[in-house]
DNA sequence: TCTCTAAATTAGAATTATTCTAATTTAATG
DNA sequence: CATTAAATTAGAATAATTCTAATTTAGAGA
């Protein structure tokens, strides 16, 4: 208990995966949800680390968020920038990503409606729908 | 005129823009063209310029994808995926994503509807909104 | 047609984000 | 506790892409 709700909430579904609940997890945990909704870039999450002395090296920063990823404790998203941003929000929900500051932002459910999907193609079943409004300054 | 009409627009389009004409730029085109709406990586287009001994360097080959896209001649679409994707189709139009053969077809514009788009952080503009539908086997 | 210059091409090196390797440490089960 | 599979780590490796600096070329103007 964190009195963190978001930090409280990843703790639980860390340990209801087959993750051992290891320092160094619980740290990016913290990290990573200290202020609810967020995205990162392992370079962001690397930098924070380094900001508050964790000695977690980028290898195991990768191989968290990558873990957390295939978890259910993040969700990654692919824009057009050459980094993987990971997301705390693990709702269905899509971005904008503002092309200047390289910077992504929720768009809430139900703020955009996507009223007609077309129909896949023979055999494929469906992943996801990823909507990115791209926008610029 | 080459009797292929994706090919001619493209070299008029080509043609209309500050790029000069270079033997690699028209064979390049060439390649992309041929069967109208395609996608492709830069390694694609690699392959197919080696297959028909073509001598254009890698080095080319990105640099003319990514001026032909600046010129509206190539779009680029990032998917999860590390790679770029280039469209020889600019009409705006989005796109199925199969997981498991990493390619692109595209989702004819009316065949998938937004019917309500969310209004922009303040102070910033609408670039471009980008559907991929990712599907697998 | 010739000259000239900015643009284009090139090979290979550099960069950047990410993943891998193999050795060491640790969580947590019994 | 003892054990062992999982986790962590430093550093090397990889893969896509971009950069560098030297050479070539397109095409505008004389």
């Amino acid at each position: 208990m964190s009195d963190n709700p978001f930090i409280d909430k990843a703790i639980q579904v860390l340990k209801l995966s087959p993750l051992k609940i290891t320092s160094q997890r619980v740290r990016l945990i913290e990290i990573l949800f200290k202020n609810g909704n967020c995205h990162f870039t392992a370079e962001d999450v690397h930098k924070e680390v380094e900001k508050k002395k964790y000695k977690i090296s980028l290898a195991t920063i990768y191989n968290c968020l990558n873990q957390f990823t295939h978890h259910g404790i993040l969700k990654s998203v692919k824009v057009s920038s050459d980094k993987i941003y990971f997301d705390t929000n693990t709702d269905t929900h899509h971005h904008f990503f503002c092309k200047n500051s390289e910077k992504l932002t929720d768009i809430k459910s139900g703020d955009i409606v996507i009223s007609d999907l077309p129909k896949l193609p023979e055999g494929k079943k469906l992943e996801s729908v990823e909507v990115v409004v791209n926008i610029k300054d």
